[in-house]
DNA sequence: CGATGATTCTTAAGCCAGTGAAGTAACCTC
DNA sequence: GAGGTTACTTCACTGGCTTAAGAATCATCG
């Protein structure tokens, strides 16, 4: 990894900053961050942004400029398609949703939802790095507007969105939960992101058969069409609706689920060595008062006794777009790491 | 990763191998292989050993010089310790096994037996790089006969090892399964080992209580001393042989422990995205004629329909000694990387 | 047998990132 | 406003790597 690179990924984790602290993270010497700060600066990337006392001349502190470059992230959720146009710190700078199209990742509309997104938010073209999709099924065209694209299943995509938006230390290992038609994960580790088979962790040593063949999945025994009970309401956003509201079958049905989720996050979390857990996606964003707490509660006691190493799980705050964000921040991602 | 590491381990993985491969490989320029490997030549830790007609001037072979350095692996395995000397090339040289000592890693007498395995295999102090220790309770001391001393725990060591042995390439993610006196796992991305939490992955959701505090562990489900039947031989190593020359209740209990470690390695195939599974540890090594058909037989099915990757499942040649040779390999690793 | 071509490896000049050490800038306290 | 303290900058230098050109070593073929 690069000086440049370094810095930058340690400005986005640690802003505002200044050029010593910068050079204590990274553990590059002063003299080098201040030449690379200096052309980060030259470059519109960086912004110096008030100072900070120390005893002797007071620190600069430093800190991404939001507007200088931007990335459109774009997910296919099923019924509609999501556009969002991120800063450079992946903060959401406008959104857009159309209505799903089929085959799903065919150019033109998406260069036209891209196009519109751009104008509404006028920003100039110039400034867009490229276009991130965050896959469900098919891989998306290599090109969408005129930008490159850059793509990752939704779990991973939303992995590196809240690496981002969250200011996640780059040496801290940590996971993101999705739970969108079905459940998914992405796992951080050095940096770098890879999915994570989620959704078929075996939860039932002889469950019942799962779409993938297995037996016993996490999918299979809690997935979301398990949730949505026969008689119930139609989908799983409503049944979370009525679970918030009054106790009763889908309470219940949500707990079930919960229960299982909780014991495959553990896995995860146990497996990985991660100490951190963000739940994201649309349903834990529904769901989260129940799938929340579950799985903090199974966290916490399994830290408590034998980790001893302080895991955190929280729900991602945007945690319905957490994809779409997250297909932009593979953007920022990989001119970060150039 | 500077280019005379990323050289030593394309070496490594790929021996015997020519310059031009080198460049292949690590992506460098053949001049930059030329004048590291110009170096690491005089340094005497690669050999030219022998050439491979290619159209044009033909190429010359490169290896590791076996014998270079060497490296110093201890396991304490609960009722002896093991000492293992390994060549450059992750190869042994020479072994030693002794009572064992309480405390665990009394300095003293590991010293002694460091001091007695180098004079045994008649290699000349200078050429040890280290010690490297496969842990299972405390921390080794700093130092031990005064060579320096790195340690990680039996399954990330074995993992290592493996990694040595098995000549993995640097970019396939794979893991060790480890089975001494417990289960464990050590998975290699990126040429990074890291601890994985195998013994306490949850395969039965209300499953008996486990000395961790947690409910239905793969240790407490399936661990080695369930396997130990309260009227059968004692010792796992017993069952085993029990197990081999006959059918009978422990070969039962083997094959009852042996679906549920399948179960867990399914797990662990599926949320590391690893390709290569190497069975190692004296538990394996003892009773691998059960698990490796059981965890083959697993794998494959899943791989056959879902992954798609072809996943391979080995049992390590030398898993009796895996974790000495692999807290050896990490010396190795270390010296690679710098 | 010597020219030709192919391929591998080496050498030389140059570039660029990063280091070390010394210098400058900005604030505090007294 | 002098002196101390900390933050940042400048500059000469080093070393690793690249590009480009050259040397070595084999096969082939007239």
């Amino acid at each position: 990894m690069s000086a440049r690179a370094r810095i930058l990924d340690a400005i986005r984790a640690g802003e505002p900053v200044s050029r010593v602290e910068l050079a204590r993270r990274t553990g590059l010497t002063e003299a080098a961050v201040s030449t690379t700060v200096r052309k980060l600066l030259d470059e519109g990337l960086v912004l110096e942004t008030g100072r900070s006392p120390s005893g002797g001349k007071p620190r600069t502190l430093l800190r991404l400029d939001p507007a200088a470059r931007v990335a459109v992230g774009i997910h296919h959720d099923g019924d509609r398609i999501i556009y969002v146009l991120t800063g450079q710190t992946g903060g959401v700078l406008a959104r857009l949703a159309t209505p799903a199209v089929s085959p799903s990742y065919a150019a033109g509309p998406l260069a036209d939802g891209v196009e519109r997104l751009l104008s509404v938010a006028g920003v100039d073209r110039d400034r867009c790095l490229g276009v991130g999709v965050a896959t469900a099924d098919g891989p998306p065209p290599d090109e969408i507007a005129g930008f490159p694209v850059l793509s990752q299943d939704q779990a991973t995509a939303a992995a590196v969105g809240a690496y981002w938006v969250e200011r996640v230390e780059p040496e801290r290992p940590f996971a993101a939960l999705y739970l969108g038609t079905a459940f998914g994960a992405g796992v951080v580790l050095d940096g770098r992101a890879r999915p994570a088979g989620f959704g078929h962790v075996c939860v039932l040593v002889d469950g019942p058969e799962c779409w993938c063949g297995g037996r016993g999945c996490l999918e299979a025994v809690a997935g979301p069409r398990t949730v949505i009970t026969s008689g119930g309401p139609a989908g799983f956003d409503a049944v979370a609706r009525q679970a918030r509201s009054a106790p009763g079958p889908c309470r219940e049905a949500l707990e079930a689920s919960a229960g299982y989720v909780a014991a495959a996050a553990e896995t995860v979390v146990n497996l990985f060595g991660v100490n951190l857990l963000v739940l994201t996606g649309p349903g834990f964003a529904a769901a989260s008062f129940v799938y929340g707490p579950a799985i903090a509660r199974r966290i916490r006691a399994a830290d408590a006794r034998t980790w001893k190493r302080s895991v955190t799980v929280t729900v991602s705050p945007a945690a319905t777009i957490a994809a779409a964000t997250g297909a932009a921040a593979l953007i920022l991602q990989s001119h970060l790491t150039r």
